[in-house]
DNA sequence: GTATCTCATTGATCCAGATCAAGGAGCGCC
DNA sequence: GGCGCTCCTTGATCTGGATCAATGAGATAC
């Protein structure tokens, strides 16, 4: 297991720029709080602040609450990835570990205080909030606007960007999310999310091993399966 | 029609801190450009960097491109709304005019730059940026999740919060878009958003006046047919 | 190694919202 | 001020994915 120590130092060479005076990496290790969840557990964090949360280790998914128990996976997060807790408002947020994960907590508000004298900070909150915004607007093209195989190819391509190891002209996956996760989070079914893994397959597109790895054979099919568009203006 | 120094004044007064020197200011204003557009025009911006939008009047919406010439409305921007426009990736993007605009537009690496030294500045894009991604995740929640009745509740209580006029306990709402544009934005056609509004016309909850005038009468019923969670944890 | 339990797959039926097809109403233009 | 056009509303039918209902296959515990 981590030491808190480890997870500090790991988010202090990922986020803080590289020559942060000792008294400034302090002024953060006051601030930051470590915690390690098993696989399944959600973080307790404050409902009416937000929190800042740095993934030091493992796999998450931000989940939003609607009535009648439905949930919607908003986003999933690797390792390395830093992401904002909103505070609760017409809905309400839990982030669950998919695996057993190490991270670090801070007070968002404080958090801010702390970088404003290092714009370096600011400027890097700013970047991975752009990308955050950049995915959430895909995710919401699409809900919106696509069919259940696309979304399914459109996920597969988001992981292999992101966790994906290439392996000449094949991609490799290890999905730590269920495919109930990946229902929640493409706002299908398991069972049809199961019905386009098999279709897929069927086509020669994806071959899989078990339940969480999968491997994609022919990404430019799946492009095109994603409805993304043509080089076209 | 506004002068392009008015339109930057806008900006000035806006999105720069109260005491910003006359120097910085003049920065600024080398970088950025006055646009006005009239209804339904788009806003050309480069494919290849993303640009920084300031709203100083009127009203946009973002809209993305899917193949087969399906379209996703992102994202709707009011007078005094401050927007980055994303580098085009798998899908193209589009700002287009609701109604008569103008703005300013930056483009968004310069704007940084410019803004390093101003933390204010990048403390205002970061909440704002925020501000869109907290929007932008609801909106996920709600192509994933919600009933056409839930998604048009949600977007007229959305509508509600930035543009609405309150009357008592009446909350008046000229909306700029059209049956197009709120179908493109919640993933559905006109004809369901349409069945919507005369549903909760015939309910009670709202009443329409022509073809953008909407009251709704009653904030509470609707915040039940939107799925929002009740008090409970 | 095998018992068991959860998760994934496959099949049958159903339904919310899409699609197709007319009207009707608001708004701009001449 | 009325002509015409576009946008909106309403109705009928169709369908993709949800729901219901069994199996089947991986993982974990013993």
């Amino acid at each position: 297991m981590h030491t808190c120590t480890d997870a500090f130092d790991c988010f202090v060479s990922r986020v803080l720029p590289k020559r942060t005076g000792p008294e400034t990496v302090r002024l953060f290790r006051t601030l930051g709080s470590h915690v390690h969840l098993k696989a399944d557990r959600q973080l307790h964090y404050p409902e009416d602040e937000p929190t800042l949360v740095f993934l030091c280790d493992g796999a998450t998914k931000l989940v939003a609450h609607a009535s009648d128990h439905r949930e919607q996976v908003l986003a999933f997060h690797f390792t390395g990835d830093l992401l904002t807790l909103p505070a609760h408002g017409a809905h309400s947020y839990t982030l669950e570990a998919l695996i057993e994960c190490d991270l670090m907590t801070f007070p968002y508000a404080q958090f801010l205080q702390a970088a404003e004298k290092h714009q370096q900070v600011l400027t890097q909150l700013l970047e991975r909030s752009t990308v955050s915004l950049q995915r959430s607007r895909e995710k919401t093209l699409t809900l919106g606007r696509k069919s259940a195989l696309e979304r399914v190819s459109s996920f597969l391509l988001s992981m292999a960007e992101r966790i994906g190891r290439g392996d000449g002209s094949e991609v490799k996956l290890d999905l730590p999310m269920s495919r109930r996760d990946i229902a929640d989070s493409l706002g299908l079914t398991i069972e049809t999310v199961s019905r386009q893994f098999t279709l897929l397959r069927d086509q020669g597109l994806i071959r899989t091993q078990g339940r969480s790895g999968v491997t994609l054979l022919r990404v430019d099919e799946l492009d095109r399966r994603a409805g993304h568009l043509r080089v076209a203006a």
